[in-house]
DNA sequence: CCGGTTACTGTAATCGGTTACAGAGATTGT
DNA sequence: ACAATCTCTGTAACCGATTACAGTAACCGG
């Protein structure tokens, strides 16, 4: 097979270096004073040999994996992911750790036992919303497994540090933007899929703003939109065809959100004028949208790098935040009917 | 630090299972046959001890990494992003292999020395477009370290697989689709990155489709949009404001194009009326632009599946496909001109 | 009945680093 | 001048797997 062609070892580089390989690794690995000359001739035959340590060597000796581990959802599309991730990878490139990175799809896994990021894999695990079930999360945590949680709060009992973002607040505000500068009424949530902690809690804003301004909520508005475009826009169309009275949307995301453009266009409503459409997020193309998307702006590559900033501190230093939430602000442009300008 | 709590070897279940930790070893990996009995035991003591092999030691030994790379450029954005990394990785993990991803920012990794992923790390990588520079690949070749490269080829004389997609042939028919249809003669081109490969083929495919129709090409018609929707979109402000004559752009790319889009509203020009405008990717949200976006559809994700097979197939057997080309389709919607029904 | 496979198992070397322990000079304080 | 301390270095055990080599027992054909 691939056989590694010349393969420098530390004893080679001792050897020609006319010390022992005790010094080398302390040379290279700063854990302790090396006279000046000596470092010296190691770094000269380092840079003649070209010699890299052997990671697997290393990480064996050192019992650290020098590596963290992403889990996602086995399906990761949308604007979503890459700002997170870009966050993620930046923090940890910069720690001079490595990154890995694995969906935990069951049907591909088929042939595996367990985990495919672990203990024997990595230091520790960033956890994306419901990539991995509670009992496998219970699993790790048992095993004093470093992990930290973003788009979701640990299981019930568990200390797992977890980063978020304000949702409930902000959907408070977006609604009550609805109602209180666009008079609208009869407002259609779209939720999250079942058991989104973030759908949740941006439901609970929803309601709360319906609640302190008066207005009674009916059930028949909260639909599912499982923050999917074709999905929302399915939900959409079928309630235009029941006859569903409403003259908002708050599409739960912005992708929801594009759907719900989609479908009120094809059903002819005219957006704001008919029908306000709020979404989440803010992603990139939001405001690019006809009419461009009013929403709240959700710092995604921020999430990434505290998320990634507290599980090297919980590495390094054994504590962590127990919960960060990063702020969110509404952005306010034009399909809620706001600056009909343009 | 992170004392891995009860470390389960290899020799706690050979002891416990009344066998040498070889026949462990050769059961696992089914490397040799085992009688029944003794499989069943070693399962079972498995089972409750919770064992599982501790990578580093196993990549030591075998000297693989079981792990493949994947090289990013520093910022990775955009829809384009999310569905290779997709395919990639579905690929990988099928396999059972383990997927370290890695921007190369040597802002970042300052520190550091060489590239984050390579020979120690991984048993081959994959190289997106131009993450890598020239030397740095080079490098690596001599070493004989196993790589594919995904939207670019191979620098001159190195024989590395890539795979890439279709871009002239599309780009062709897209600009003469503007041409022959809906007559328009002065096209502006929108460049991406200097140097990038997609960008070069497909200014090819614009070219061929003004000469072979006999227009005469317009070197001022010819401007940079970097694949950058706010670059394109000031590129296309300058070209207005200096009085630049025009009736289509292919902008390259549809990150451009959304820009696009963006600056010739804000100046009052109407898509398509007075201007055609078309893309290239299809990205998620093209179809949902208004107008709906005229673009080729190019098979991300796919082109980050058939990376990862390539690359596999290069570990497994030592070979693979010199070159792939992807195929992509033009899918024609509104900003071109056509179904303007909607 | 015997040489040659076949099926299975065990011992111990090995992969390439880290690090506990020991020790040699040089420096310092009294 | 002597002990204590500090700075630097080397030897060898160890991390947890794989696997070459050796060996035993059963089986098979002639």
């Amino acid at each position: 097979m691939t056989r590694k062609s010349s393969s420098v070892t530390i004893r080679d580089v001792a050897s020609q270096a006319n010390v022992s390989v005790a010094t080398v690794s302390r040379y290279i690995n700063q854990t302790a004073p090396v006279s000046e000359d000596v470092a010296e001739r190691i770094q000269a035959v380092m840079n003649s040999l070209r010699y890299t340590p052997h990671v697997a060597a290393r990480n064996l000796a050192t019992n650290r994996a020098n590596a963290i581990g992403l889990m996602v959802s086995f399906n990761m599309y949308g604007d979503f992911f890459g700002p997170m991730l870009n966050g993620i990878e930046s923090v940890v490139g910069e720690d001079g750790l490595s990154l890995l990175i694995s969906s935990n799809n069951l049907a591909l896994r088929g042939g595996q036992r367990g985990v495919p990021l672990g203990p024997n894999n990595t230091d520790g695990l960033i956890v994306y919303a419901d990539s991995l079930d509670e009992q496998e999360v219970r699993h790790l945590y048992e095993l004093q497994f470093p992990m930290v949680m973003v788009y979701r709060t640990p299981p019930e009992g568990l200390k797992i540090p977890c980063v978020n973002i304000e949702n409930k607040a902000a959907s408070f505000k977006i609604v009550e933007h609805l109602i209180k500068v666009h008079n609208r009424r009869r407002i259609i949530f779209l939720r999250g899929p079942e058991g989104q902690q973030d759908s949740y809690w941006r439901e609970l804003g929803y309601l709360k703003a319906l609640e302190e301004n008066g207005i009674a909520c009916d059930p028949l508005l909260i639909l599912p939109g499982e923050f999917e475009r074709h999905i929302a826009a399915m939900t959409i169309t079928d309630a235009i065809l029941n006859g569903l009275e409403f003259d908002a949307v708050f599409a739960g995301d912005d992708d929801a959100a594009v759907g719900v453009l989609g479908a009120l266009r094809d059903a002819g409503k005219r957006v704001p004028q008919d029908v306000s459409v709020v979404g989440f997020d803010d992603q990139r193309t939001s405001s690019y949208l006809t009419p461009a998307l009013t929403t709240v702006r959700a710092p995604t590559l921020e999430v990434g790098r505290v998320a990634a900033q507290q599980l090297i501190n919980l590495l390094r230093n054994g504590q962590a935040d127990c919960e960060t939430l990063l702020p969110t602000e509404i952005v306010i442009r034009e399909s809620c009917g706001c600056n009909a300008s343009r």
